[in-house]
DNA sequence: GGCCCGAATTGATCGATGTCAATCGGGCCG
DNA sequence: CGGCCCGATTGACATCGATCAATTCGGGCC
């Protein structure tokens, strides 16, 4: 839970700097936003913020994985999220006195940097650079969470899972291998699976190539993959 | 799959003007939309747009429901939003040469305003109204999105459809008496559920004091439903 | 008001996945 | 180098929801 906050250094500028977010920035609204961002490293299993928290501020991911998750009555928590370096999380920039409707904890240790929802706002207002980057940020969310729903609803635990290793795989290949960025715990929460189930959907892959070593993930022929 | 193509009416522009995206737009930008815009009318079940296709337009809703869903490779198709009259769909506005990333089929009679992209991309250059109106209808759909997404994952069909129920109630109200705005067909698509799933979380909140009969549901304690 | 067709319900069954419990394994620290 | 601890795996089971088939219902139309 340490969390050390300080004004950016030039190491998480420039990182900032090169996240989709910022890259297509106009040079005076970059500057701005550089020089208002609180830079802030978090331990491991840190809180961010909270379902039903005031909301002022949204967040960029410089190192590490977030999680953004609800919790059910039941206590029972969901991921529906995962982020990782670059993203952008908490886009709640619409309406002023909004809450978070979810909540975002640190998967591991984790330097994120802190934007005034109201500065943005008002960027956005004069500069058009910062508008189309909220677009083009929100259009890729929404096509990604729409892509993750259907995804849900249409395929099968391994399916699921064959459709995530093929994302990373080049797409010509005969055979790769790949290394997850982070435990098989949060990639289950991506899923939308209990751990448990993503084990065994790796079992049910072993008979189309697919073989796991902790993190190394070895799959024989990607093509065979696509199939399934 | 009748096509009945013109100019806006005055009923369907002043249909137009009042929907969400667009009643924020100054007066300028507005006008220019409203005459672009074409006015499309559509029977039942035709098809507004495929997966895959070229997507030079996005689609504003007049009256009637549309279905928006993805075919899995074996031909089953899954909906994952369902949108009714002032609803924006297909906004897919970033990267000039996108494709539809879903398909889009009139749930009924539908009457539709047809936007183009680049238009609506370059007015939202100069005119600060247009791109908060993209910025906002993107925010609510993703938040929406991300709502679904969370309640599949979270919740069982008989607390989906309470939540459904709930959602459309007087907040404070003892009982009340909904009627569905479309067939049950629709509404077990926007709650993932196969029909007959549907037909049985009906049956199972019949203890809770629901009651269907077609399209009129009534729910006789607004409160009791709330703690499933 | 009655007929008829498509929609909705109901029943039976199966497959998929969550849950709980026990065991295994690997990496990290001493 | 060994032990410890947490994450991962495996097994057994319960539950949920999809599917297929048979029936009933309801609403639109004459």
């Amino acid at each position: 839970m340490l969390d050390k906050s300080n004004k950016a250094t030039a190491r998480s500028r420039s990182l900032l700097a090169k996240t989709a977010f910022m890259r297509s920035l106009s040079q005076s609204a970059l500057s701005v936003l550089l020089d208002s961002a609180q830079i802030i490293s978090l331990g491991a299993r840190s809180t961010i913020f909270r379902e039903g928290e005031n909301a002022p501020a949204f967040y960029c991911l410089l190192t590490g994985y977030v999680r953004l998750y609800r919790m059910g009555k039941d206590g029972r928590q969901v991921d529906f999220r995962i982020c990782g370096p670059g993203d952008v999380f908490a886009e709640c920039l619409v309406s002023q006195d909004a809450r978070y409707p979810y909540s975002a904890q640190a998967a591991e240790t984790v330097c994120v940097a802190r934007i005034d929802c109201r500065e943005v706002r008002q960027l956005a207002e004069r500069d058009a650079t910062v508008s189309t980057a909220l677009i083009t940020t929100l259009s890729e969310h929404l096509k990604a969470t729409t892509e993750v729903l259907v995804n849900d609803r249409l395929h099968t635990a391994p399916q699921r899972v064959a459709d995530y290793l093929l994302d990373r795989c080049p797409v010509d290949a005969g055979s790769a291998s790949i290394r997850l960025p982070f435990q098989k715990n949060l990639l289950a929460g991506m899923l939308g699976l209990a751990p448990e189930a993503l084990s065994r959907a790796f079992s049910a892959l072993r008979s189309a190539g697919v073989s796991v070593r902790g993190r190394v993930i070895q799959i024989s022929d990607v093509k065979a993959l696509r199939e399934i």
